[in-house]
Formats: structure tokens, C-alpha cells, sequence
DNA sequence: CCGCATTATGACAACGTTGTCTCACTCGGG
DNA sequence: CCCGAGTGAGACAACGTTGTCATAATGCGG
């Protein structure tokens, strides 16, 4: 800024009013001056000017479990629109459902002074949050609950959709259900076995716990899980997968096997519709999530004080073919 | 931090030792300066730290078109690793497939003083980036080239891909091939659709105009392309999808049609191995792409002034069923 | 021709850090 | 007991901006 300023003729000051445009310029000197910008290739440093104006730097910081998910690029998609909306730009992490490197993220993205957080948790812990928190930093946890504080938080109707799920097979006949889903220290993946427990108990058939299978999802521990569930002498005759990526590769174990047990899985996925079956699912809106979290969280950063919120969104059942199919 | 070297009774100085773990400093004291900072919740402000360091900011900028779209996202995840191996967190924007659009995005990065940028672009034009360049901003473009500057790039062989896409279907005895891409303002889809008139050359059948169709991908473009294309008195036997955007809204259109022609997508796409026929693609390494660019891009954050480089990375096509159907 | 408002510009401090330099104090050897 | 080296700590400036205030030049009414 200096050098356009000694180019210009000008002092400093001047050249930062032309780039602000204040007014009070005189025509010919602001001429001059961006002359001399252009000249130089000078563009004003952001970080400078948040650090002298005290003003918020434009960014929120957005941690998820990998952003290369669709779940989550969705998510991401849809508060990188609000974003912009409000004029900010958003940082992006993958903790890769790792809490240190939640942490680590978060504290790394408090201390570039993002204007607020969106986490979608990995561990149960976040206490470290409350000074940042304190500090004026507003927080809103997506996806999934924060541990052990008071937060915003902003989730879909885990318990429901199971339940509704559980429903929907055993109106079709089913009576061997068998739950195939993440890792149980994952909040939604507790959340959606204690749906299916619920909805095993509301629809009159026994919880059997040796037809449930809780695991990170892998192709290995998938098919591994599925061949028990529904081989031996006393298969199940249908299957909820606990989020897309089980669905998945339950899918393609399912391909290679001759049994062919009736499917729901939660969360909806791209093609669900045009497999052999089509999946029914546990739908719910990503976007909506995204913009819900989105939303809420930038009414904190202009100033809404009020109680924090907890928002809970709709799923629904879409019927497409694999769950209605004859026994 | 003044608050805190206040409260623990030492020089603002000090604080800056502790929190930076320089030597030199008293254990007692050390002892006073962390109560105090843990009392106060402070956290030292990066912005300032970068500031008056003049080292990097820690951050790179990524321009893609969408976040959301699954390709972008993988592309995204794999920045994202390389950047963390670096210790740097990636700022990421969607440009929409408009100019302006990367232009701001990339120009609010540069005045964020990104350590470096990793462009998918939109427009043709990049002059823009050219004083951002010359004051020290590495950038590599990735998928696509620049448009009238020479910079790195890191491509996929669009043209050997669709090439390879021809004569597969040749070989099946198909002679009346259909190209349905994307818009061709866009590198990628411009490129395939000069693969796909090159193969048909190389393969002895006629390049015919009719049979090709090229505009952005939504359900109702692609559905009404392909009605078009494999309708009327003599239909296109088999059809080459531009992306995977294109694939899918062709898969979902052929579900209601009667005819089924042979397929292969450029792009493989999760669950194409699941659908009936399970669909041939020409696939590519998408991670390698992001892995690739990113290597490339650190290398110039580090010093690396040799020429511009130009990578172009593999494809290959594999044959699932979908391209090998009979006539 | 004077006084006063208005316009255009600049000097200076400050934002929150850290690098450089200086200083006071302690300790051990002569 | 004195001196030099080593240790611990602070004062100050600077990074690149912008807000505040001061000042010089201009215009205009009386």
C-alpha cells in the first residue's frame, strides 16, 4: 500500500480511502492512485484490515466427519449457500470421526477468529468449546448432539424414522428383522438402534439383539455381517441399514448372495431409485439440515441472544419397491 | 493478551513466550501465564500472528463448481488430506459454473492471502490472475485448463478416454453411437465430444451431428436428448454419457423407456457396478487428480520455480455390462 | 478583505502479535 | 570481591490496514 501510496504521490491514508471509497477524493487523485494499483498488481490485505477494524473476518468454520461423503458435501453445499447469502466464506474440515482432530480443528478454525462454528461432532466431549463459546464465538452442533454442554443443535428425527421404518417391514410381513449399523458411539447410529428396539417393542415382535450389528462399514465388516444375519438356520427376513454407507455396501454384498432379504435404509442416496430393487429409505433433507444449522447459526452471530435452541427435522418413509416385496 | 499478562503480572512479551514455547522463560512463571490464559480463555489470534510473522497464512484457497456434486467433493476430500499433510486448511468455494463467480471467489481468496490456489474453472478468461500470480500466489488449475494464461494444470485424458469409449462399443458391433454431454463451453465436455469424433474416425463409422447432444445436464435436457436420439426411424444403438451428472439423469430417463441401448459413462460414479446392466464407465482416478494438483501446488508454495507443467492422468475403461449388451 | 464552513489530504495511533534489542540480576571463577 | 557469561524479562517497533484528528487550501457571504 505504501508503494502504490509513493507511486500515486499520495500519502497511505489516501490510497486506503480510494480502496474503500470513501468519499472526499479528489477525482484526478483517485484516478492517479488507481492507476498505481493497477500498475502494481496491489490488492488489500483482509487479514490486516479485520485485525485494525475489530470487524468479523468473513469466514465460518464448518468441521465434519469427510467432506468427500455426499452426506456431507451436501451439507456442506447447502451452509456454503447460506454463507454466501450473508456474505462469508467457509472453511471446511474433515475430523474424520477422530475427537482430537474435532478439537484440534475447532480451536484451530476459533483462533483464526472464524465469525461461528458448525460442528457436526465426532466425540461426546466439548468443553473446551465453552470459553470460545464465552469468548463470543457462537456454536451450532449439526447432525448430532454436543456431549456434555448446552448448544444449538440441530438433528433429524433419528428415534422416528427407525421406528416408522420397523413399521413399514412388518406391515409387509416381516417378523425377523435384522439392524445393521454404524459404529455405537456414534450418536445417530445409537439414536436410529434405539429406534429400532422401540419399534421392535411398539410392533409386537421381539427384540433380538443377535440380529443387530453395530460397526464402522467396510465392505469386510458388512458382508462379514450380513452373511450371519441372514444365513444359518434361522435367517431374517429383512434388513434396516443404519445410514447410507451401510446401505451400500450391504448392497453389494447382497449382489453376490442368492438370498435376497427386504431392504430400508436410512438416509437417502443417489440411484436409490433405480437399483433392482428400488430402495425404500429414511429420507430426510440434507439441504434443509444444512440450511436449518446454517441459519440458526448466523442469527447468532448478528446478535440473537435468546435460549439456546434445539431443532429436530421430519424424515419420511419413501416406498420404492425393496421393502414391500413379498416374503 | 494483555489481559492475560496483566492478571498474571508480566510483560506482554512473556505471554508471547509462553504461548509460542520459547525458551528463556521461568518455570514459576510459565505457571502464572498458562492460569492466567486458562482463566481467561485466551486464545492467540492467528490473524495478527500472521500478520506481523509475514509467514504464510496456513491456508490454500479450492474453486470447484459445486461442493455438493459428488465428484467435486471427492476431489475436495483429497485436497483436503495433502493440505493437512502441509498443515494447511483449505478455504473452498463453489463458482457455479460461472465466471464472475470464480473470478470474486479467487480474487477474495488472494486478498485473504491464501498461501496458494487450486482452480477448477468456469470461465476461459484468467488474466485476472495474473498480477496475483506475479506477486507470489502459486496457482494450479486442475480438471480444466486456463483459459489464456500458462500456469499448471493437472487434467484427465479426456480425449484418449472417449476415444477408447468408441471403439468399445465398435467392437460390440455398435455403428450408430450417440455422444450426450455437457455444455460445451465447458473444457471437459468439449474435449470428450472431440474424443468421440475422433474415435468415430479412427473406428471407420460416421461422425453424424444428430447423434450428438450437448447441453447442461438437468432430468428434463437429458430426458428429452434421449428420447430424441433413440427414438424415430433410426435410433442411435448405444450412447456415450458425457459425465456423471449426464449418466445419471440418462439412467433415470431409460428406466421409463422400452429400448435400452448400450452405455458407457465417462466418469465412474458409486453404485454403477449395483444397477442392471451394471454400467460400463470410463473411470479415473479422482483422488489421484486432487492428490496430483495439490502436490504440485505445495511444491510451488515451496519454492519450486521451474516451468509450468502440464499433467494429463489416465483413464480406463471398465467394462461392467452395460456397453457389452448385443445389438 | 476577513472569517468561517467546506473540501481534500496527511500524520499518527491502534488492532494483536512477535522480532530485536536492552537491561537487571545471578552465579561461578579468578 | 570483581568481572564476564548466562538467564529471565521488558520496552519498543513493526506487520498492513483504517479511524480520528489536524491542517492546508478553497469558496463564499458579509
Amino acid at each position: 500500500m505504501s508503494d502504490v501510496a509513493r507511486l500515486a504521490g499520495v500519502s497511505i491514508k489516501t490510497v486506503s480511502r480510494v480502496v474503500n471509497d470513501e468519499p472526499a477524493v479528489h477525482p484526478d487523485t483517485a484516478e492517479r492512485v488507481v492507476a498505481a494499483i493497477e500498475q502494481l498488481g496491489f490488492r488489500r490485505n483482509l487479514g490486516a484490515r479485520n485485525l485494525r477494524r475489530g470487524s468479523t473476518t468473513g469466514t465460518i468454520g464448518l468441521v465434519v466427519e469427510d467432506v468427500g461423503n455426499p452426506f456431507y458435501s451436501e451439507l456442506n453445499r447447502a451452509v456454503e449457500r447460506i454463507a454466501t447469502s450473508f456474505g462469508r466464506h467457509v472453511l471446511t474440515g474433515s475430523s474424520g470421526e477422530n475427537s482430537d482432530r474435532e478439537r484440534e480443528l475447532s480451536l484451530e478454525f476459533c483462533a483464526r477468529r472464524v465469525d461461528g462454528l458448525l460442528i457436526v461432532p465426532a466425540g461426546l466431549q466439548h468443553g473446551y468449546l465453552v470459553p470460545e463459546m464465552r469468548a463470543g464465538t457462537p456454536v451450532v452442533f449439526l447432525d448430532r448432539p454436543a456431549g456434555d454442554i448446552v448448544a444449538d443443535t440441530v438433528l433429524v428425527d433419528n428415534l422416528g424414522g427407525t421406528i416408522e421404518a420397523v413399521g413399514h417391514l412388518v406391515r409387509h410381513g416381516h417378523r425377523r428383522i435384522a439392524f445393521l449399523g454404524d459404529s455405537p458411539d456414534i450418536f445417530t447410529a445409537a439414536e436410529r438402534l434405539r429406534g429400532f428396539r422401540e419399534g421392535c417393542v411398539r410392533n409386537g415382535i421381539s427384540y433380538d439383539e443377535s440380529l443387530v450389528a453395530m460397526q464402522t462399514p467396510t465392505p469386510e465388516t458388512v458382508g462379514h455381517a450380513v452373511r450371519k444375519l441372514i444365513g444359518g438356520p434361522n435367517p431374517a427376513t429383512a434388513v434396516i441399514a443404519g445410514n447410507n454407507r451401510v446401505a451400500v455396501h450391504l448392497l453389494r454384498a447382497l449382489a453376490h448372495s442368492e438370498r435376497r432379504p427386504a431392504l430400508v435404509s436410512f438416509d437417502d442416496f443417489e440411484l436409490a431409485d433405480l437399483l433392482d430393487p428400488p430402495v425404500t429409505v429414511i429420507a430426510h433433507d440434507v439441504s434443509a439440515l444444512g440450511h436449518a444449522a446454517a441459519e440458526l447459526l448466523f442469527a447468532r452471530i448478528q446478535g440473537d441472544q435468546s435460549a439456546p435452541r434445539k431443532v429436530v427435522l421430519p424424515v419420511h418413509l419413501v416406498a420404492r419397491g425393496s421393502g414391500e416385496a413379498a416374503l
